[in-house]
DNA sequence: CAGTGTCA
DNA sequence: CGGG
Protein backbone atom coordinates (compact mmCIF):
# COMPACT_ATOMS: atom_id res chain seq x y z
CA UNK A 1 0.00 0.00 0.00
CA UNK A 2 1.13 3.43 -0.95
CA UNK A 3 0.29 6.72 0.94
CA UNK A 4 1.01 9.72 -0.37
CA UNK A 5 3.23 11.92 2.06
CA UNK A 6 1.70 14.33 4.56
CA UNK A 7 2.96 17.69 2.99
CA UNK A 8 2.38 17.09 -0.54
CA UNK A 9 -0.75 18.38 -2.29
CA UNK A 10 -2.57 18.13 -5.54
CA UNK A 11 -4.48 20.52 -6.75
CA UNK A 12 -5.77 19.84 -9.80
CA UNK A 13 -6.68 22.43 -12.10
CA UNK A 14 -5.62 25.35 -10.24
CA UNK A 15 -4.94 27.55 -12.57
CA UNK A 16 -7.34 28.55 -15.48
CA UNK A 17 -6.14 28.55 -19.59
CA UNK A 18 -5.77 32.22 -19.51
CA UNK A 19 -3.53 32.16 -16.67
CA UNK A 20 -1.36 29.44 -18.27
CA UNK A 21 -1.29 31.34 -21.41
CA UNK A 22 -0.55 34.21 -19.66
CA UNK A 23 2.43 32.17 -17.64
CA UNK A 24 3.95 30.89 -21.04
CA UNK A 25 4.24 33.91 -22.53
CA UNK A 26 6.32 35.04 -19.77
CA UNK A 27 8.18 31.81 -19.67
CA UNK A 28 9.21 32.66 -23.45
CA UNK A 29 10.46 35.94 -21.87
CA UNK A 30 13.03 34.36 -19.31
CA UNK A 31 13.78 31.68 -22.15
CA UNK A 32 14.79 34.44 -24.57
CA UNK A 33 17.04 35.88 -21.87
CA UNK A 34 18.26 32.67 -20.03
CA UNK A 35 18.16 30.55 -23.06
CA UNK A 36 17.15 26.65 -22.09
CA UNK A 37 20.47 24.35 -21.61
CA UNK A 38 20.80 20.60 -21.27
CA UNK A 39 21.87 19.49 -17.33
CA UNK A 40 24.76 16.59 -16.62
CA UNK A 41 24.44 14.60 -14.14
CA UNK A 42 27.97 15.38 -11.71
CA UNK A 43 30.49 13.23 -12.19
CA UNK A 44 29.61 11.21 -15.37
CA UNK A 45 28.40 14.40 -17.02
CA UNK A 46 25.82 12.12 -18.72
CA UNK A 47 23.16 14.43 -20.15
CA UNK A 48 19.45 14.46 -18.70
CA UNK A 49 16.61 14.54 -20.95
CA UNK A 50 15.08 17.79 -19.65
CA UNK A 51 16.25 21.19 -21.15
CA UNK A 52 16.17 23.65 -18.29
CA UNK A 53 16.61 27.49 -17.22
CA UNK A 54 15.92 29.45 -14.69
CA UNK A 55 14.19 33.09 -13.42
CA UNK A 56 15.14 34.50 -9.37
CA UNK A 57 18.41 35.43 -8.03
CA UNK A 58 19.31 32.04 -7.99
CA UNK A 59 19.10 29.07 -10.57
CA UNK A 60 19.41 25.29 -10.25
CA UNK A 61 22.27 24.34 -12.15
CA UNK A 62 24.88 21.09 -13.02
CA UNK A 63 27.66 20.67 -14.19
CA UNK A 64 30.36 17.11 -13.89
CA UNK A 65 32.56 18.88 -12.11
CA UNK A 66 30.83 21.18 -9.70
CA UNK A 67 27.40 19.20 -9.24
CA UNK A 68 23.98 20.05 -8.18
CA UNK A 69 24.10 23.54 -6.99
CA UNK A 70 22.26 27.15 -6.87
CA UNK A 71 24.25 30.26 -8.58
CA UNK A 72 23.24 33.92 -9.57
CA UNK A 73 24.22 33.35 -13.26
CA UNK A 74 23.40 31.23 -16.17
CA UNK A 75 25.98 28.56 -16.66
CA UNK A 76 26.39 29.25 -20.31
CA UNK A 77 25.94 33.03 -20.78
CA UNK A 78 27.47 33.85 -17.20
CA UNK A 79 24.30 36.43 -16.68
CA UNK A 80 22.43 36.63 -14.00
CA UNK A 81 18.62 35.43 -14.09
CA UNK A 82 15.37 36.92 -15.53
CA UNK A 83 13.63 37.94 -12.34
CA UNK A 84 10.80 35.92 -11.26
CA UNK A 85 7.37 37.05 -13.28
CA UNK A 86 5.26 38.72 -10.45
CA UNK A 87 2.12 36.46 -11.31
CA UNK A 88 4.40 33.59 -9.36
CA UNK A 89 5.50 35.49 -6.64
CA UNK A 90 1.45 35.80 -5.75
CA UNK A 91 0.59 32.30 -6.97
CA UNK A 92 3.57 31.28 -3.66
CA UNK A 93 1.91 33.32 -1.73
CA UNK A 94 -1.45 32.73 -2.04
CA UNK A 95 -0.38 28.78 -2.33
CA UNK A 96 2.35 28.41 0.14
CA UNK A 97 1.37 31.43 2.76
CA UNK A 98 5.19 30.96 3.46
CA UNK A 99 6.95 34.11 4.69
CA UNK A 100 9.88 34.59 2.57
CA UNK A 101 10.00 34.89 -1.10
CA UNK A 102 10.75 32.39 -3.64
CA UNK A 103 14.38 32.80 -4.93
CA UNK A 104 14.68 30.34 -7.56
CA UNK A 105 12.22 29.74 -10.14
CA UNK A 106 13.59 26.31 -11.92
CA UNK A 107 11.76 25.97 -15.66
CA UNK A 108 12.07 22.49 -17.23
CA UNK A 109 11.12 21.67 -20.54
CA UNK A 110 10.07 18.17 -21.11
CA UNK A 111 9.82 17.27 -24.61
CA UNK A 112 7.57 14.03 -25.41
CA UNK A 113 10.21 11.72 -24.11
CA UNK A 114 11.91 13.10 -21.77
CA UNK A 115 11.92 11.71 -18.33
CA UNK A 116 13.29 12.38 -14.39
CA UNK A 117 14.25 9.94 -12.70
CA UNK A 118 12.92 9.47 -9.05
CA UNK A 119 15.24 11.95 -6.46
CA UNK A 120 14.84 14.10 -3.54
CA UNK A 121 15.22 18.35 -3.84
CA UNK A 122 17.72 18.54 -1.51
CA UNK A 123 20.36 21.05 -2.42
CA UNK A 124 18.10 23.74 -0.94
CA UNK A 125 19.27 25.09 2.67
CA UNK A 126 15.54 25.85 3.36
CA UNK A 127 14.03 22.96 3.98
CA UNK A 128 11.24 24.07 5.68
CA UNK A 129 10.13 26.19 2.66
CA UNK A 130 8.02 24.58 0.79
CA UNK A 131 8.54 23.83 -3.37
CA UNK A 132 5.94 24.86 -5.22
CA UNK A 133 5.41 23.04 -8.61
CA UNK A 134 3.51 24.21 -12.10
CA UNK A 135 2.56 21.79 -14.49
CA UNK A 136 1.68 23.45 -18.48
CA UNK A 137 1.39 21.43 -21.51
CA UNK A 138 0.92 18.13 -21.99
CA UNK A 139 0.21 15.89 -19.19
CA UNK A 140 2.96 13.62 -17.35
CA UNK A 141 2.83 10.50 -15.22
CA UNK A 142 3.99 11.20 -11.53
CA UNK A 143 5.78 9.65 -9.32
CA UNK A 144 6.17 9.82 -5.60
CA UNK A 145 7.85 8.00 -2.56
CA UNK A 146 9.47 7.96 0.76
CA UNK A 147 12.32 9.59 2.25
CA UNK A 148 14.32 6.32 1.36
CA UNK A 149 14.81 5.43 -2.32
CA UNK A 150 14.01 2.12 -2.21
CA UNK A 151 10.59 2.89 -0.57
CA UNK A 152 7.35 1.69 -2.31
CA UNK A 153 6.14 4.23 -4.87
CA UNK A 154 2.73 5.54 -6.34
CA UNK A 155 1.95 7.41 -9.35
CA UNK A 156 -1.02 10.07 -10.42
CA UNK A 157 -1.12 12.22 -13.49
CA UNK A 158 -0.44 16.02 -13.98
CA UNK A 159 -2.25 18.18 -16.43
CA UNK A 160 -1.79 21.42 -17.82
CA UNK A 161 -2.99 24.03 -14.91
CA UNK A 162 -2.07 21.19 -11.99
CA UNK A 163 -0.13 22.74 -8.73
CA UNK A 164 1.40 20.38 -6.62
CA UNK A 165 2.91 21.42 -3.08
CA UNK A 166 5.67 19.28 -1.23
CA UNK A 167 6.21 20.57 1.70
CA UNK A 168 5.87 18.80 5.28
CA UNK A 169 7.14 15.63 5.96
CA UNK A 170 6.79 15.33 1.95
CA UNK A 171 9.24 17.96 1.51
CA UNK A 172 11.98 15.53 1.50
CA UNK A 173 10.44 12.55 -0.58
CA UNK A 174 11.57 10.97 -3.36
CA UNK A 175 9.93 11.84 -6.88
CA UNK A 176 10.11 11.95 -10.65
CA UNK A 177 8.55 12.19 -14.05
CA UNK A 178 7.94 8.55 -15.55
CA UNK A 179 6.57 9.59 -18.99
CA UNK A 180 5.20 12.36 -20.65
CA UNK A 181 1.78 12.10 -22.65
CA UNK A 182 1.98 13.09 -26.12
CA UNK A 183 -0.77 15.96 -27.69
CA UNK A 184 -3.13 15.75 -24.19
CA UNK A 185 -2.60 19.38 -24.57
CA UNK A 186 -2.68 22.49 -27.21
CA UNK A 187 -1.46 24.91 -25.12
CA UNK A 188 2.19 24.62 -26.17
CA UNK A 189 2.10 24.90 -30.08
CA UNK A 190 5.26 23.22 -30.14
CA UNK A 191 4.22 19.66 -27.57
CA UNK A 192 6.26 18.89 -24.49
CA UNK A 193 5.42 19.47 -21.02
CA UNK A 194 6.94 23.08 -19.12
CA UNK A 195 7.25 22.45 -15.40
CA UNK A 196 7.81 25.47 -13.28
CA UNK A 197 9.11 24.64 -9.53
CA UNK A 198 9.17 27.51 -6.92
CA UNK A 199 11.93 27.40 -4.25
CA UNK A 200 13.55 29.11 -1.15
CA UNK A 201 17.04 28.21 -1.11
CA UNK A 202 18.38 30.28 1.78
CA UNK A 203 16.90 30.37 5.33
C1' DC B 1 27.34 0.75 -5.65
C1' DA B 2 24.44 4.78 -6.89
C1' DG B 3 22.23 7.38 -10.23
C1' DT B 4 17.07 14.01 -10.18
C1' DG B 5 21.20 7.76 -15.76
C1' DT B 6 19.44 3.88 -19.44
C1' DC B 7 16.71 -0.42 -21.38
C1' DA B 8 13.43 -4.49 -21.81
C1' DC C 1 23.34 -2.28 -17.33
C1' DG C 2 27.90 -0.41 -15.80
C1' DG C 3 31.23 4.92 -15.76
C1' DG C 4 33.85 6.86 -12.43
Amino acid sequence: MFRLPEGIRHLPDHLDRQAQADLVEEIRLVVAEAPLFVPVMPGTGKPMSVRMTNCGSLGWVTDKERGYRYQPEHPVTGKIWPAIPERLLWLWNDITAYPKPPEACLVNFYDDTARMGLHQDRDEQDLAAPVLSISLGNSCLFRVGGLNRKDPTGSFKLSSGDVVVIGGEGRLAFHGVDRIYPNTSTLLKNGGRINLTLRRVNP
